[in-house]
RNA sequence: AGGACCAUAGCUCAGUUGGUUAGAGCGCCACGUUGACAUCGUGGAGGUCGGCGGUUCAAAUCCGCCUGGUCCUACCA
């Protein structure tokens, strides 16, 4: 073996070799266990918080399957329907220089197909180096007929139960995209703007009841002033109650509208009054509906004015016989040209009171960035309060549950409120709609155009189309889990797999994805998709920031793996940047941070980290020198492991029990001790995995591998392997072969074990060196190995009680509290590590004197002592360094070693201590309601405490004193 | 505006049903290359658990208020 691990050389090797012996797919026998991966993007690249939630996955996929379970973890990709479309139209443009409507839209979806075919499994071969287990053969993609199919047939369904409907509705239109987005898809950023307050004239000579001629109404959207309808009042709202009912002469374009009494104003804004638009804002729409005014358009798709108005009532209908003219001047103009234009006309015209700046929220289009605009468009809705209503009892009744719980708040809080979904987007890229119409305009839903004539007797000869819009990408991936496993149609892995057992995702997405594919699961298989969600907290930087390009803050996950040199860091985070200007900075802070780049970690190593750091908590600030300390533990298993393969490899190491002929074993105490701390570290780690507490499972492997197996057990193999027989009766020396046995064995199997516990975290390391260990451990043939096993598919180690051994427990923490206290006296008197020492062991029971015995050889081994004896007499004692451990005291004789006062200055330490507590403990059983109240149990805690510190700290005042009288 | 979550050692984080001498890793200080490992070993320093108040015999833990931070929802005429 290599003297450190070297992750680069084995985990290809790995990989490659589980993958070929098909070793990721279900096994059919046993529990089902199933896990559908959050689909990427097709467009992405293995970020941070992919890699963090597959190692989640993958640990739990390899637990369940070394647990013995059927498991699937199925594997698949998102067409991302927009920021698909937007990369390859950006590639288009790059490349050929033409729009996608130069190509046309079957010749454009090729070019994106094209694409995918190339780059589209760029992040599927990025997972593949996580080591992540998930069946490749299942690999599934949202735009796969198979699962098209699913789409339209889901469509088809909802559609007949009046669960989807289209309409003529105000969404939230994207200018640049040119499509509808969904509320989710909005991003609303704090900003400055302003809010103008025009005077509206009232019409007719009609005057407000102090006088004016006007109205004044506010707007942060001056140039939607050209589709409003009416201006509110609120009915309550005494100023204005003689006016509703009159009219407004709406500046600039002329037009006579209402003044209505609508709860919308509020009395205590502003004026009080409010102009109405029901076509540019959602609010001013619900005003429309109750004062039942018309829709008046003024926008174009391109967020340009309109040179007439388009007017529709409120059920959709285009209004011919409306006055739709609106002023020239501003016609074609952009919305914010537009505006300002307005603005100065109002001014002009003497019609602008005031101009104030607020703080105030807009939308953004999350992908593109433009300004979102309220648009009235045509568009496919999905009505969702029937949907959710059985959504929200599923978590209710603990059908689903989420971990932690706290996120089924958020949940309910969402699910409780919700808006109807517009699931038609105007793309190229994604599932077509299936949905057919005439040429009278009439709509046809079906699966497929022959069916569309089928079902509604349409004749041959009659053109059809079909819709040219296609749905979000949420509506398709909103069936995932059912989907993927062939639905519509009852197959097998259907009946096997679905429900799945655990979702893994991140709380951001819970609203996008988790509560619709809970709708629509259940909807359409009457069950759910999943029985626990594990919502994991998001991936940020070391100062808690979000990791972005343009922050230029982003570590990509190979990187960590690989290691990076700066240059190329540098090169990573500033090249390509939306904004070059903050180049520089971002490279400043780069070489700031990273001196030297970014050395090679290793797959396991940032598992572990992304393990030890999956907390309960919302963010996840990514600690590198974790990861650094994380390597480390890799090197320390491997070189433990170097270790036992030293002196175990080609040894007999009991494989062959005495029942089939081989030798007898004896364990040391020591060894004793190991197998039942192993069993607790395997029942903890167990705990913790299935409550899905990752940290504290990985806490538990490192504690066990190096605070007890390296510190401790590797230490206390020595003395018994290194003995030599020489010299020995012929009796002991046989003995001494059965006890090498023993401890060999034990060194083994502990080891074999740890692998297999660690492998779900760690698959790369545990296999390389299971390979080697597990043939000594018996539990792999020698002709196997390499060949045709692999710790993946060998058993969970269950914790097995007849292995706990209290008393080699007891014996061994006794034994490490001397030799503590021994380096104690040797560090703080200064004593050189390698000096041998004497030591004298008095004033404890007969019990420590026979542990003496019993551990003399470990004792005389790890503390490096000259000699340890056992003094009956305490009187007898010289003058010595002391430490007690129990009621026992530890004696180092000062003769030639000892400082007199640096021990004085450390005795007195040690009092200090003890007084402290002595001092606590006697304050709370002084307290009479404590001794009255308390459980007796808790206090006679206390009371032993007490009783202990006092008598230790008695022992270490006299031996004060008798140093002190020198 | 409403709600959620967070605040523990210099840093990143644990702390289960209230009773622990409040822990880990990293960092820091001192010493150390003897045969698994300097990606290491040994010893050590370091915290009035954000603040105030309450409940209790007992609070990092439960309750209230405040401060600071993050996020979500809503409003934004």
């Amino acid at each position: 073996m290599e003297k450190t691990y070297q992750p680069e050389s084995i985990e290809a090797r790995w990989y490659q070799r589980w993958e070929a012996d098909n070793r990721f797919a279900p096994s059919g026998s046993g529990a089902p266990f199933s896990m559908m991966i959050p689909p990427p993007n097709i467009t992405g690249s293995l970020h941070m918080g992919h890699a963090f939630q597959d190692t989640i996955m993958d640990t739990l996929t390899r637990y369940k399957r070394m647990q013995g379970n059927n498991t699937l973890w199925q594997i698949g990709t998102d067409h991302a329907g927009i920021a698909t479309q937007m990369l390859v139209e950006r590639k288009l443009a790059a490349e050929e220089g033409k729009t996608r409507h130069d190509l046309g839209r079957d010749a454009f979806m090729d070019k994106v197909w094209e694409w995918k075919e190339e780059s589209g499994d760029h992040i599927t071969r990025q997972l593949r180096r996580m080591g992540a287990s998930v069946d490749w053969s299942r690999e599934r993609f949202t735009m796969d007929d198979g699962f098209y199919k699913a789409v339209q047939e889901v469509f088809v369904r909802l559609h007949e139960d009046n669960l989807i409907y289209r309409g003529k509705r105000l969404v939230n239109w994207d200018p640049t995209l040119h499509t509808a987005i969904s509320d989710l898809e909005v991003e609303n950023r704090d900003q400055q703007g302003s809010f103008w307050h025009f005077r509206y004239p009232l019409a007719d000579g009609v005057k407000t009841d102090d006088g004016q001629d006007h109205l004044v109404v506010a707007t942060t959207r001056p140039e939607t002033l050209l589709g409003d309808t009416g201006v509110a009042v609120n009915p309550e709202d005494p100023r204005y109650a003689s006016l509703v009912g009159k009219f407004i002469e709406l500046p600039l374009v002329g037009r006579r509208i209402p003044i209505v009494a609508d709860e919308h104003a509020d009395m205590d804004k502003g004026s009080g009054c409010v102009k109405i638009t029901p076509a540019h804002d959602f609010n001013d729409y619900e005003v429309g509906k109750r004062q039942n005014h018309l829709l008046i358009n003024v926008f174009s798709q391109d967020a340009t004015v309109l040179e007439n108005a388009e007017i529709y009532n409120l059920k959709g209908q285009a209004q011919p016989d409306e006055d739709a003219s609106l002023p020239a001047k501003y016609a074609r103009l952009d919305r914010f040209e537009a505006r300002k234009l307005i603005v100065d006309d109002m001014d002009a015209a003497g019609l602008l009171q005031e101009v104030e700046t607020v703080n105030n929220t807009m939308p953004f289009g999350d992908r593109s960035g433009d300004i979102i605009e309220p648009l009235l468009t045509d568009q496919w809705f999905v009505a969702v309060d029937e949907l959710a209503r059985p959504a929200i009892k599923a978590v209710e009744d603990g059908d689903i549950e989420f971990v932690p719980k706290n996120y089924e708040n958020m949940y309910f809080s969402w699910m409780r409120d919700l808006q109807d979904w517009c699931i038609s987007r105007q793309l190229w890229w994604g599932h077509r709609i299936p949905a057919w119409y005439d040429e009278n305009g009439n709509v046809y839903v079906a699966r497929t155009e022959e069916e569309a004539r089928e079902k509604h007797n349409i004749a041959a000869d009659v053109a059809l189309t079909q819709d040219d819009d296609v749905l979000d990408t949420w509506f398709s991936s909103a069936l995932w889990t059912f989907g993927t496993l062939g639905w519509p149609e009852q197959t097998e892995e259907l009946a096997t797999f679905h429900p799945t057992s655990v979702l893994v995702t991140g709380f951001d997405i819970i609203f996008f994805w988790v509560a619709r594919m809970i709708m629509m699961t259940l909807k359409f298989t009457g069950d759910v998709p999943f029985k626990t969600v594990y919502v994991h907290g998001l991936v940020r930087d070391g100062q808690g920031n979000k990791m972005s390009k343009s922050k230029g803050n982003v570590l990509d996950p190979i990187d960590l793996i690989d290691g990076i040199s700066l240059d190329d860091l540098v090169e990573k985070r500033t090249g390509n940047m939306m904004q070059p200007q903050k180049a520089k900075a971002i490279a400043k802070a780069t070489r700031a941070e990273f001196k030297d780049g970014i050395e090679p970690h290793g797959t396991d190593a940032l598992r572990f980290t992304f393990l030890s750091q999956a907390t309960t908590g919302r963010d996840i600030k990514f600690d590198m020198s974790r990861l650094d300390g994380y390597r480390n533990f890799c090197n320390k298993l491997w070189n433990a492991s170097r270790y036992v393969l030293m002196n175990a490899d080609g040894e007999d190491c009991g494989q062959v029990s005495p029942e089939q002929g081989g030798g007898d074993v004896i364990l040391s105490l020591a060894d004793r001790w190991i197998l039942s701390a192993l069993q607790k570290t395997a029942a903890s780690v167990t705990r913790y995995i299935d409550d899905y507490r990752f940290d504290h499972a990985s806490q538990a492997l490192y504690d066990f591998v190096w605070n007890e197996y390296c510190d401790w057990y590797l230490e206390l193999s020595k003395p018994v392997l290194w003995e030599e027989a020489e010299g020995m009766s012929s009796v002991a020396a046989a003995e001494l072969v059965k006890r090498k046995r023993g401890t060999r064995q034990t060194l083994v199997r502990v080891l074999e074990a740890v692998l297999r516990l660690a492998h779900p975290m760690m698959p790369y390391i545990s296999e390389e060196i299971w390979q080697r260990v597990a043939p000594l451990a018996g539990t792999l043939s020698d002709t196997q190995a390499g060949e045709s096993d692999s710790i993946m598919a060998k058993a969970w180690p269950e914790a097995d009680e007849r292995l706990i051994d209290d008393s080699a427990s007891r014996n061994i923490e006794w034994l490490k509290g001397v030799i503590v206290a021994v380096r104690n006296v040797r560090a703080e008197m200064n004593i050189a590590p390698g000096k041998q020492i004497d030591v004298l062991l008095t004033k404890g029971s007969a019990e420590d004197a026979e542990r003496l015995e019993q551990n003399r050889p470990f004792l005389m081994k790890l503390a490096k002592l000259e000699s340890a004896a056992w003094l009956d007499n305490p009187g007898d004692a010289p003058l010595s360094a002391t430490q007690l451990v129990g009621d026992m005291e530890v004696l180092v004789p000062m003769a030639g070693l000892i400082d007199k006062d640096a021990e004085l200055a450390r005795l007195q330490k040690e009092i200090d201590k003890h007084d402290k507590q002595i001092g606590a403990v006697e304050k709370k059983l002084g307290n009479e309601s404590f001794t009255a109240k308390a459980p007796k149990a808790v206090v006679d805690k206390e009371r032993g405490k007490l009783a202990e510190a006092q008598s230790a700290r008695a022992l270490l005042e006299e031996q004060r004193q008798k140093i002190a009288a020198l």
